[in-house]
RNA sequence: UCCUACUUAGCUCAGUUGGUUAGAGCAUCUGACUGUUAAUCAGAGGGUCGCUGGUUCAAGUCCAGCAGUGGGAGCCA
């Protein structure tokens, strides 16, 4: 007999013919009943909701019917029928089951009943079978998907800058070290300083904290390119919004000035979230009823809503006339402080808004210095409850004014020798930006802490899984 | 890294002024129930009270140190 093929949930759930024989296979979430028939609840990942498997008394075989349990796993063969129950429009009438693999219910963690976010982290290697965790790795592989489709129809290319990189001067955070040396015996040099000159590369490596300067090259060449690879930051930050290991995305284009490149990212985030309004709407749901009843409101509301641009010196106006007593108080020329930034999108606009032409003094060397000398054109976007989703800037692409701005800042530019090349030779004006991908599942999925939207996050003391 | 709170059964949590045998709900196990929807009902088992030390006749409870976790801050995406 020639064996019948796998149909996954997600497409028995849309069937509309009847009464065939279908196989599916998948994990049980619940299994209840009595003696003469059994309900097992089964989930498959390919989509949130279950599929109902009915067995009747005398089908299978009590043994068998033992050996299923939460967390089971299961081949079922069966008769797809319109339900009589309630909660279900299909079920599947069982004539055979197969157990692949059992699940010790004295020892299994995962129960029917809710576990809080704290205790699903620490068994992160279960965690994605559950709904909420299934809704979320759904939701993280459709923006991964239309982040890739948005700019390859828009004419960018997707370039890939290098994880290792040999050089330590790009600003963004303390670096992770990549070396192949002997740690409890490294090489020395006269002076008593570790030599890495016999290193794996001949030279310090580490890991990326941004791609920027190398997609800045690619940008410089192709004119249009993103970037959308692993980051690290060696940083001990111990936030709900922070991780060492994360993702981001980084455009880069060539011939875009500030207002380009704002256009750009508010035209990119509405793409992205509207993407999961239409694709994601089954998991977004759930998410909205479990965890956050106003999401998929707010999701709407920003697609809707046209982003604020305002300036950083409008932006200190505007909180120095407030009358908030902020605990850091405001003045022109300070960084701004989350409470600050927090007042102007959550209280005051109440809506996302993108910050601009900040002191030259508080942003990164690389960033295209205004006509006043004091300002660069910076510009961060800032989204309620998460923050800074997006920062970026237009560049400077002035070959004497970036090395006066390296060398007032003391950067090394030893190993930066090509990215100033790109100034001396056929420079250009250009722009771009870096999202943080975890961010923006943060805000699309309502999820409030960053280890829980990665499947297995890397954060200070903790890299278990 | 700083501030702050928390850590008691598999999970979520009570636990009074320091005082006899540390409780509940859910989960698990056993049984009942003719279609259940995180089923229901009855019964049973389940604890090194985070770790180390201290105070005391007596510590889950008070004190100190350490660890872990949550929240806030800084760094940023």
């Amino acid at each position: 007999m020639e064996k019948l093929k796998r149909t996954k949930i997600s497409d028995l759930l849309k069937e509309t013919d009847k009464d065939k024989v279908v196989n599916v296979k998948g994990w049980v979430r619940t299994k209840r009943g009595n003696k003469n028939v059994t309900f097992i609840a089964l989930n498959d990942g390919s989509i949130i909701h279950n599929i109902q498997i009915v067995v009747e008394a005398g089908n299978i075989d009590e043994q068998i019917l033992k050996l299923i349990n939460t967390g089971a796993c299961l081949s079922v063969t069966g008769t797809l029928v319109e339900s009589f129950g309630k909660g279900q429009g299909v079920e599947i009438q069982a004539k055979e089951i197969e157990v692949y693999g059992q699940a010790d219910p004295e020892t299994y963690p995962l129960q029917k009943k809710g576990h809080t976010l704290e205790f699903l982290r620490e068994i992160a290697h279960l965690r994605p079978r559950t709904n909420t965790f299934g809704a979320v790795l759904r939701i993280r592989h459709a923006m991964a998907y239309a982040i890739h489709k948005y700019f390859n129809d828009n004419g960018f290319y997707y370039l890939h800058t290098p994880i290792i990189t040999g050089s330590d001067a790009e600003g963004a955070g303390a670096m992770f070290r990549v070396t192949t040396l002997d740690m409890d015996n490294p090489p020395r040099t006269e002076n008593g300083q570790i030599n890495y000159e016999e290193d794996f590369f001949g030279k310090s490596t580490n890991l990326t904290v941004s791609g920027q300067l190398e997609g800045e090259l690619g940008a410089l060449a192709l004119s249009l390119i993103y970037t959308f690879g692993p980051t690290f930051r060696a940083e001990n930050s111990n936030t709900p919004r922070h991780l060492a290991e994360f993702w981001m995305i980084e455009p880069e284009m060539a011939f875009y000035d500030i207002t380009d490149n704002m256009d750009l990212a508010e035209d990119f985030l509405k793409y992205l979230v509207n993407y999961a309004l239409d694709n994601c709407i089954d998991d977004l749901q759930f998410l909205n009823k479990m965890y956050d009843t106003t999401l998929i409101e707010r999701l709407k509301g920003i697609v809707e809503t046209k982003f604020v641009r305002l300036s950083y010196t409008e932006g200190v106006d505007i909180l120095m006339k407030s009358g908030v007593k902020f605990e850091y108080p405001v003045k022109w020329g300070c960084d701004l402080q989350a409470e600050h930034e927090r007042y102007l999108v959550e209280k005051h606009f109440k809506k996302p808004v993108i910050l601009t032409d900040y002191p030259k003094e508080i942003k990164a060397f690389y960033m295209k210095l205004n006509d006043d000398g004091k300002t660069v054109r910076a510009m961060d976007v800032l989204f309620p409850n998460i923050g800074e989703i997006i920062g970026g800037s237009q560049r400077e692409e002035n070959f004497e004014t970036l090395s006066k701005r390296i060398e007032e800042l003391n950067i090394p530019t030893k190993d930066m020798w090509w990215y100033l090349e790109t100034r001396k030779f056929g420079t250009a004006p250009h722009s771009g930006f870096g999202l943080g991908f975890e961010r923006l599942i943060l805000f699309v999925t309502g999820m409030l802490n960053i280890r829980d939207v990665i499947p297995f996050p890397r954060t200070p003391k903790n890299a278990e899984f």
